[in-house]
RNA sequence: GCCCCGAUAGCUCAAUUGGCAGAGCAGCUGACUCUUAAUCAGCGGGUUGUAGGUUCAAGUCCUACUCGGGGCACCA
């Protein structure tokens, strides 16, 4: 296919018409376009038919005067869409070769690099061009004497966001400019719609986002973002990989959204007509592995809440599901310091990062707190004494009751079903609501990751509890920076309780809000024995966000979901 | 779903108490073969997010809507 295109006649693409622009949101359409009409169909015209005289561009529609310089580039014979431009070197690597003023008798190394236009300074017969790639960007200087004929005229077609390739000597300007001295100039690609002017960058965050190909170019932090979550997953696999742990990937598309509790996106398949569902963690497949005797298992990957939108949320993101046979709670607390810390080792040269105003500090080893002595210590109360617990409520103005809506949520409970409008809150609720309230504001000031465990029961259905302590069950939340970073347990493989659990909870209660659907499948594996195990989840999400210091989601999730234009 | 804030030229931002919508960059024309946020001379560029309303007069005040931001709710 490659070499059918590449012997093409230039004829090909300059009868073609060019593909349709589309009128960004923030360019005013003028007002005979606005009806019935393409928003294009003027300038489609002006593309399709070259043996008439294009209307004279409007100067100030900045689409019209690129169009009308396409023309003249095809005018020229040269393909304004560009072709294959072998051996270019990353301007990264051009820019750190012998670097000397420039002389005729001495010319520098030959070089050739490809990319963006995003500065052009013309001084007489000189133009000076600012060229970016993906490395780096560096000064061009194209001659009318050393660049030809041909490469002038295309050269003074040149507008910021084109794509050129440059052939030349690498060396110093008078000013001291390390600078590609232009021999050939190679037109690669027309930007049709103007680039931000980059001195003042993109600022405003909704053009960010909706243009984030232009933000990629001109906001330096968003491509390093974009690098160094590369990297931390590079350096998570790498770490998993080394320990022995399987990397598998299971079905995103489930017919029954367990693992959690969260609303799927419902969807449907046709040739089975059957409703699927977008999957809402990854558990319940790796278990199953657990249970084929995968021992050591992970899995990174896309899930879906159908929930609201805020700085740490996303409805879809990156989770990190890991189970390892015959580990428990702290298997994965050692197992999650490791993690981390190879994490931290990848991105920068210090166990401290810095998160807003703030220095983490992740040397090991990391405080562990129990759930219960951090409750006490920070309330005052006691976790199990209910009177007290259900005083520090009142005082706080905590309700005692919940909504219907709400009482979904927690239908994991131990207690009969609550079908009524409101229903008491469960003890175990209470006591996160006090925890919520309470303890997280004092966790987040630490400057040390630090993990919570022994969670009340009734907040983990799919938990082993502990055995002298049945009203508390081995979790841990990891808590960094004021987020809630891992959640750990060792998991329930008891497949009689976990009937149970899911049976109770079906009873009454809304399925979709409820974290336990009723799995029939996922408890037959169960009973054919699923090794005690620790399991691990890590919101990958939030992790790069902490890593590289970047307080919303948005920032580290490419293309955040927006709402149509 | 709720509350608050915002939207002005391609980009970044001004516009006093309701009183002629402006600037820098970008664009167009011209000068300049060592500029680099080039400089210099000149020229264009706007249904002030959309739709209504109040007013002699609305970018500015009021209502609704759209989109975005922040918060709440939802959320292992």
């Amino acid at each position: 296919m490659k070499a059918l295109f590449a012997l093409q006649p230039l004829q090909d693409w300059r009868h073609r018409e060019p593909v349709p622009t589309f009128a960004p949101r923030f360019r005013k359409i003028p007002a005979e376009r606005t009806t019935l009409d393409h928003p294009n169909k003027r300038r489609l015209a002006v593309a399709s038919d070259p043996t008439t005289n294009p209307p004279p561009p409007d100067t100030n529609d900045h689409a019209e005067v690129r169009l009308a310089k396409l023309k003249q580039i095809e005018a020229l014979g040269v393909d304004p869409w560009g072709q294959r431009f072998d051996g270019h070197q990353p301007i990264a690597g051009i820019r750190e070769l012998p670097c000397e003023p420039f002389d005729d008798a001495n010319p520098g190394p030959k070089v050739r690099a490809a990319g963006r236009v995003v500065g052009r300074r013309k001084m007489g017969k000189v133009y000076f061009l600012d060229l970016a790639d993906q490395t780096g960007k560096v000064q061009v200087m194209l001659g009318s004497k050393q660049i030809g004929d041909l490469g002038w005229k295309v050269a003074e077609l040149l507008d910021l966001g084109d794509l050129v390739g440059i052939d030349g000597e690498f060396g110093k300007t008078k000013m001291g400019e390390p600078t590609i001295r232009g021999k050939e100039l190679t037109f690669l690609t027309k930007s049709l719609e103007p680039h931000p002017t980059g001195y003042y960058g993109m600022s405003d965050e909704e053009y960010r986002l909706r243009h984030r190909y232009l933000d990629l170019i001109y906001t330096p932090d968003t491509l390093r973002r974009a690098h160094q979550r590369v990297k931390l997953l590079r350096t998570l696999r790498n770490y998993l990989d080394d320990k022995g742990y399987l990397e598998v990937e299971t079905p995103t598309l489930h017919a029954i959204a367990g693992g959690a509790a969260a609303r799927p996106f419902p969807t449907h398949h046709n040739a089975l007509d059957i409703p699927l569902y977008l999957r809402i963690a990854l558990e319940l497949p790796l278990k199953r592995l657990l249970v084929g005797g995968i021992e050591k298992v992970y899995e990174i990957g896309r899930v879906f809440r159908n929930e609201g939108i805020s700085r740490r949320h996303n409805p879809e993101f990156t989770m990190l599901e890991l189970y390892h046979a015959y580990g428990d709670l702290f298997t994965m607390m050692d197992l999650t310091e490791g993690i981390f810390v190879a994490c931290v080792n990848a991105i920068g040269n210090s166990r401290t990062l810095s998160y807003g105003e703030r220095q983490i500090d992740f040397s090991q080893p990391w405080p562990r707190v129990k759930y219960a002595d951090v409750f006490k210590q920070t309330t005052g109360v006691d976790l199990f004494d209910r009177d007290g617990v259900k005083a520090k409520a009142v005082s706080l103005k905590i309700p005692l009751e919940l909504k219907s809506q709400e009482s979904a949520a927690f239908s994991a409970s131990e207690t009969a079903p609550q079908v009524a409008t409101t229903a008491p809150k469960e003890h175990d609720v209470l006591v996160h609501e006090l925890f919520e309230h309470c303890v997280e504001p004092e966790l987040a000031k630490s400057d040390k990751p630090t993990f919570v465990y022994d969670y009340p029961a009734a907040l983990c259905p799919l938990t082993k509890r502990k055995r002298d302590t049945p009203e508390l069950a081995e979790r841990f939340e990891l808590y960094v920076a004021g987020m809630e970073l891992a959640n750990a347990y060792t998991e329930l493989n008891d497949p009689i309780t976990q009937e149970a659990t899911f049976r109770r909870q079906l009873t009454g209660l809304s399925a979709e809000d409820s974290m336990a659907k009723m799995d029939e499948d996922f408890v037959r594996a169960l009973r054919h024995g699923m090794p005690p195990a620790g399991g691990l989840g890590i919101g990958i999400d939030r992790l790069v966000m902490l890593l590289t210091n970047t307080t919303t989601i948005r920032d580290v999730i490419l293309f955040p979901l927006l709402r149509q234009e």
